[in-house]
RNA sequence: GCGCCCGUAGCUCAGUUGGAUAGAGCGUCGGGCUUCGAACCCGCAGGUCGCAGGUUCAAGUCCUGCCGGGCGCACCA
C-alpha cells in the first residue's frame, strides 16, 4: 500500500466503477481521468470527495452532476467499502467510508511500525541532494541552519518515499574568498580592505601563529598553505556544528581536490567547447548560455586567466551527472535565484532536461529576541552562529521552528520563544503529545492494564465520532508524505503533525484511557462543581469498560507510532518523557 | 529598466497543485486541573484573500495590467 490502505482501497473501487461505466456504456471515457481523492472541508460532506465528475464534463459533453450520478450509482455496488455515497452540486461525489475499513489503518500502522508512512513512489531512483555548501570562510550562521533543517527533512522525506538519497555538502575551498580570509588571518593587525573579521579570525591567527612557536607548523607558510590550514580548521567547525544540529552528509566534496586538482574543470571546459557551447571574446571564456534559455552569456576564465565561480559549478554539475542521479537537487540561499537559469542551461548543454536540476531556495531568518530584531553584520564578523542558537535553544526546537514556514518564505526566528517551553513553541506541542502517550502506558503498565495487539481489540466499542476523527489523519499520512516529497515541501509535514498532536490532546482532555486507580474515584462524580462544561460532564459519566480501555489505548499507540514517524522525517527526536 | 519571489484575521503564517460556506497558532476577552502529565483543553471576537480586468461550470490558487514590499540583474562568491 503506498497510501494506505483507505485511500487504496476507495481509488481501485472508484476505478472499477468507471471501468463498469464505460464497458456498459454510460460513460464513453476515451481517456481515463486521473483520480484524485481530496479530503473534504467540513464533516458533512464526508472522508474523502473527488471532483473527476466535473473534470469530465468536458470530454463527455454531458452534466457534471448527471456523470455523478451514474459513477455514484455503480460507487453504490460496494457497502463493503463505502458506507454511504452522496452527490453534491454541481457534481462532487461524497464518499462516506465504512467504518471497518478505518480499523483497519490501526492494523497497518501497528503491522508496518517503522516503515508506516512509507512507499515506494521513487524506487529504483537515485537523487543527489546538496545543500549547507557554505565557504569555509567563517562559522555556520541560522541561515545555514535553516538550509541545514530543509536539507535534513527533505533527504529523510524522499528516502521515504523509496529514493535513494546521497546528501552532499559542497566546499568552496578554491578561489578569492578563500585567498582573502586567509589573507585576513595573516595580516589580522592590518586587513585587507574587504577582508573577514570577526573574533575567529583573530583566533586562527593566534594559534597560527602558537602552533609556529610551538614547531606544529613550519613558519613562512605560503598564502595558498595558510589558506588550506585555515579552511581544514574551519571546516572541522563546520563539521562540529552540524553534527551538534544531528545534521549528517555522506560526502564532503572539494572544490580544490575533486574539482581543480583532479582535472574535472578543464575536462568538463574542453567537453563544453568541443561541443562549441564555448567562445572566447575580450580575452575571456564564456559560455554559451543563452543557447539554453538563459538571459545573457556568461564567462568562465576571466581576462586575467581565472576561473569564474560557474566554472566550477560546470565541472560540478558534469561530475553529478556522470554519477549517474536521476535527479539533482540543489538547497540555495533564495538571493541566489537568479543562479538558476544559468545552471539549467549547464545542465541542457550536458544534454540533460533542465528539471534534471531542481533548486530548493530558502529564504533568510530574521532573529528576534523577545520580539527585538537581532542586529548582524556580515561585515563586522558579527554573526549568530548556529551553534549559539543550537546551544540556547536545542536542537529539537530550532530543527522545527525552521520547518515551520515554506522554505521560500521569510521566518522570523525568536530566541525567547523557542527557548520557551510553552503553547508558543510549537516543538513542545508535538513533543509533549508524543511523551504524554508514554506516560500513559507507563501508568498503564504500573496498574497492571493489559495492552493489546490490534488484532485483539474490539473495535465496535469505538463508536464515538470523536474517535475517528482522531483516526482520519493517521490514514492521511502516506498521502502527505507523498505529496510533501514530491513537491519538495516538508513543511507541510511540520503542520500535519501539529493538526495530529491537537487532536490527540484533545481527545486525551475529553475521553478517559485507564480505569481509575482507586475505587472511591468513581462515587466522587456526584461532586461535580455547578460550573462544570458540557464536554466534563460528558466525560466523567462515560462508563469505561476494560474493552474500551484497551481499544483506546490500541489507538492511542498508533497516534504515537505516526508522530514518532513524523518527526523523525523532520530529524526531530520523540521523547518519551519531557 | 528587465527577471524571480511575495501581498490572506490585530501579528506570524497555512491553504491538499483549479473545487464546496477561506483555516491554524499567537495576541484580546471569557471559562476549565481531587483523575491518565494544565508544556493541555473549551468558547467568543476577528476577512472586500493588495487593486482592476480576463480565462473557467468553478479563482486565494492560472493570464494581463497597475499599487506596495523583498531579492537578483559582474570578467564577485
Amino acid at each position: 500500500m503506498s497510501v494506505g490502505v483507505v485511500r487504496e482501497t476507495v481509488l481501485s473501487t472508484l476505478r472499477e466503477a468507471l471501468e463498469d461505466a464505460r464497458a456498459s456504456g454510460d460513460l464513453k471515457l476515451t481517456t481515463l481521468p486521473a483520480l484524485v481523492l481530496d479530503v473534504p472541508k467540513k464533516t458533512a460532506w464526508g472522508d474523502l470527495a473527488t471532483t473527476v465528475a466535473m473534470n469530465l464534463a468536458a470530454s463527455e459533453r454531458r452534466a457534471p452532476h448527471e456523470i455523478a450520478e451514474i459513477i455514484a450509482g455503480r460507487l453504490r455496488s460496494h457497502p463493503e467499502v463505502l458506507e454511504r455515497i452522496d452527490v453534491a452540486p454541481p457534481g462532487y461525489i461524497n464518499l462516506t467510508v465504512k467504518r471497518d475499513l478505518w480499523f483497519r489503518v490501526l492494523a497497518e500502522i501497528e503491522a508496518q511500525g517503522e516503515q508506516y508512512g512509507r512507499s515506494t513512489l521513487g524506487l529504483g531512483k537515485r537523487v543527489l541532494l546538496e545543500f549547507v555548501s557554505a565557504n569555509p570562510t567563517g562559522p555556520l550562521h541560522v541561515g545555514h541552519g535553516r538550509g541545514a533543517a530543509v536539507g535534513g527533512a527533505l533527504a529523510n522525506l524522499l528516502q521515504a518515499i523509496g529514493y535513494e538519497v546521497t546528501t552532499e555538502y559542497y566546499i568552496n575551498d578554491a578561489g578569492r574568498q578563500v585567498r582573502l580570509m586567509a589573507a585576513s588571518v595573516t595580516a589580522v593587525q592590518n586587513p585587507p580592505e574587504d577582508g573577514y573579521k570577526g573574533a575567529y579570525i583573530a583566533d586562527l591567527a593566534k594559534q597560527l601563529h602558537d602552533r609556529q612557536q610551538a614547531g606544529d607548523l613550519r613558519s613562512g607558510l605560503s598564502e595558498s598553505e595558510v589558506a588550506e590550514w585555515a579552511c581544514s580548521q574551519l571546516l572541522q567547525g563546520i563539521k562540529t556544528d552540524l553534527r551538534a544540529f544531528n545534521i549528517s552528509f555522506d560526502r564532503w566534496f572539494s572544490e580544490q581536490k575533486d574539482l581543480f586538482d583532479s582535472g574535472a574543470v578543464s575536462q568538463a571546459l574542453g567537453w563544453l567547447k568541443e561541443k562549441g557551447y564555448l567562445f572566447e571574446q575580450d580575452g575571456a571564456l564564456w559560455f554559451k548560455s543563452t543557447a539554453f534559455g538563459d538571459d545573457k552569456d556568461r564567462v568562465v576564465r576571466k581576462q586575467d586567466g581565472e576561473y569564474t565561480y560557474l566554472a566550477s559549478d560546470i565541472a560540478y554539475h558534469r561530475n553529478k551527472l556522470d554519477r549517474g542521479y536521476d535527479l539533482l537537487i540543489n538547497i540555495w540561499g533564495a538571493d541566489h535565484h537568479g543562479y538558476i537559469p544559468r545552471m539549467q542551461a549547464v545542465v541542457q548543454a550536458f544534454g540533460c532536461p533542465k528539471d534534471r536540476l531542481k533548486v530548493v531556495l530558502v529564504q533568510i531568518v530574521n532573529l528576534l529576541r523577545g520580539g527585538q530584531r537581532v542586529t548582524m553584520s556580515k561585515r563586522a564578523g558579527e554573526m549568530i552562529t548556529l551553534r549559539e542558537v543550537v546551544e540556547e535553544v536545542g536542537a529539537d526546537a530550532a530543527k522545527f521552528i525552521f520547518l515551520t514556514r515554506r522554505a521560500d518564505s521569510q521566518l522570523d526566528f525568536d530566541l525567547e520563544v523557542a527557548k520557551q517551553q510553552s503553547a508558543e513553541n510549537p516543538v513542545y506541542y508535538v513533543q509533549y503529545a508524543h511523551a504524554r502517550v508514554a506516560s500513559l502506558f507507563r501508568v498503564a503498565a504500573e496498574r497492571g492494564v493489559p495492552v493489546q495487539r490490534t488484532s485483539k481489540v474490539d473495535w465496535s466499542v469505538l463508536s464515538s465520532p470523536d474517535d475517528l476523527e482522531l483516526i482520519k489523519p493517521l490514514a492521511e499520512y502516506p498521502a502527505l508524505v507523498e505529496a510533501s516529497a514530491q513537491a519538495l515541501e516538508p513543511h507541510r509535514l511540520t503542520y500535519y503533525l501539529q493538526e495530529l498532536a491537537a487532536r490527540l490532546h484533545a481527545y486525551y482532555y475529553k475521553h478517559r484511557i485507564l480505569p481509575p486507580a482507586l475505587e472511591q474515584e468513581l462515587d466522587n462524580k456526584d461532586n461535580l462543581k455547578a460550573s462544570a462544561q458540557e464536554t466534563d460532564r460528558e466525560r466523567k459519566r462515560e462508563t469505561l469498560t476494560p474493552a474500551l480501555t484497551a481499544a483506546r489505548l490500541c489507538l492511542f499507540r498508533n497516534v504515537q507510532s505516526v508522530i514518532r514517524n513524523g518527526l523523525g522525517i523532520l530529524g526531530v527526536s520523540a521523547p518519551e518523557r519531557m
